[in-house]
DNA sequence: AAATTATTTTAGCCTTGTCTAAATTTCTTT
DNA sequence: AAAGAAATTTAGACAAGGCTAAAATAATTT
């Protein structure tokens, strides 16, 4: 059994790697909220179980063995928390909290019966893709919604699940994975990002719209 | 936050207290699977938190803090084994060892959702009554199988949901807690106890007699 | 009552995962 | 190219929770 650091570090490892690119020790001692010299100890320990490579001061990467484990951590994440907001109404700006903790508790067994209650979803309530049993995981092509130029149709993707705030007030202008929007414009000086969805029209700051992906929607 | 040792500590006097009396630094030992040095060396911290008093050589017992959190803790567990099986369908026999993992992550929010979702129950899948919210239980007066006497109709109250094997037996025979049977009898030199239920006889050994707590039916 | 046995505690060690402070390496600027 | 800044690693410490072996205490026999 790998204890929840181990699992808590390769899930983070995984996920820079995806949107970074390169893994230092800067960016995961910030992610994980620990000291750099924490995070070097255990890459160390990492390394020699074979589930990263080290080169010293040059960052790290996952072998096959660690990513299959930081997507079965993955896969129990994205599943309890579409478990929680179908099955017991939890609302999405508090399922990834609960399922943190759940994701290293859950045994294979309820993790299938899970899915199975779910009928085999493929994404979870934010839109992140849930990975296959089998460690695959399919990634789609999509932008940031501050790259996106005026006056384009576009459709909600994925939302970052990191930030309640953020994830209530998109919920309240019933903005969530699926959604088609129009963006209306993007106002000078760094202002906000106007969308407009069910005839309304909301400002979406800059900073925000970092973190929600869409693709441009067959219109 | 206490720690998920503690927890376990704290549940484990509980359920030692409840049964036995008396709580030992070797009944601890047993119970939790770890070695006598290290259930004095952990005695000493909840002593020192005021969780638990301890008279060196004499055993423990839990302050009402202490009493408090256990029973928060079989809440957790309760809750959590019913849920399963009502929800997940999980058999009766696997709903513990899940719920020795979940006990420790539930939060407040998701237990009053599974509270809510199983409509306020009082026992779980095993028959022990469910701590209420605010710290308290009903115990009720109840016999162990094993001493009852021939000839005598009674009602399964409880039974204890540590041994697997047990429950998958007891499962097949249709023997459940509210289930009602007669005791036919008990044979001779520490031989099986025979019970009727559904107009069948069925086998059980002395020492899984002690483990099914009955009471004498109301016929 | 003494001797033996069983239980409990102490002493000392280990592993895991964290920290701070200091040293080292790499990157950036001049 | 050298200096200064930033990132990374090392060194050493600590808390939690476990272990074994030995010492202390309590319980049981003789
Ligand atoms: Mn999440
Ligand atoms: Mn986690
Ligand atoms: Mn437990
Ligand atoms: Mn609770």
């Amino acid at each position: 059994m790998l204890s929840q650091s181990i699992e808590d570090y390769l899930k983070a490892i995984y996920e820079v790697e995806s949107s970074e690119g390169k893994v230092s020790t800067s960016a995961l001692s910030e992610k994980l909220g620990v000291s750099p010299a924490s995070v070097t100890s255990m890459v160390k320990k990492l390394s020699e179980r074979k589930l990263i490579t080290h080169k010293r001061y040059q960052g790290v990467k996952l072998t096959p063995a660690g990513k299959k484990i930081a997507l079965e951590i993955i896969r129990h994440h994205r599943l309890v928390e579409l478990y929680l907001k179908e099955a017991l109404g939890v609302p999405w700006d508090q399922v990834h909290q609960e399922a943190e903790k759940w994701e290293h508790v859950l045994s294979e067994d309820l993790e299938d019966r899970i899915d199975k209650f779910l009928g085999y979803p493929v994404t979870d309530p934010h839109g992140s893709p849930i990975p296959r049993r089998d460690g695959t995981m399919i990634v789609r092509q999509c932008n940031a919604l501050v790259d996106v130029e005026p006056d384009t149709l576009v459709k909600v993707v994925e939302v970052s699940d990191h930030d309640p705030e953020l994830l209530r007030y998109l919920g309240g202008i019933g903005l969530y994975p699926e959604t088609e929007m129009t963006v209306v414009s993007k106002q000078p000086f760094k202002g906000p990002i106007i969308v407009e969805l069910t005839g309304k029209e909301h400002p979406i700051g800059r900073n925000a719209a970092k973190y929600i992906m869409v693709e441009k929607a067959r219109n």
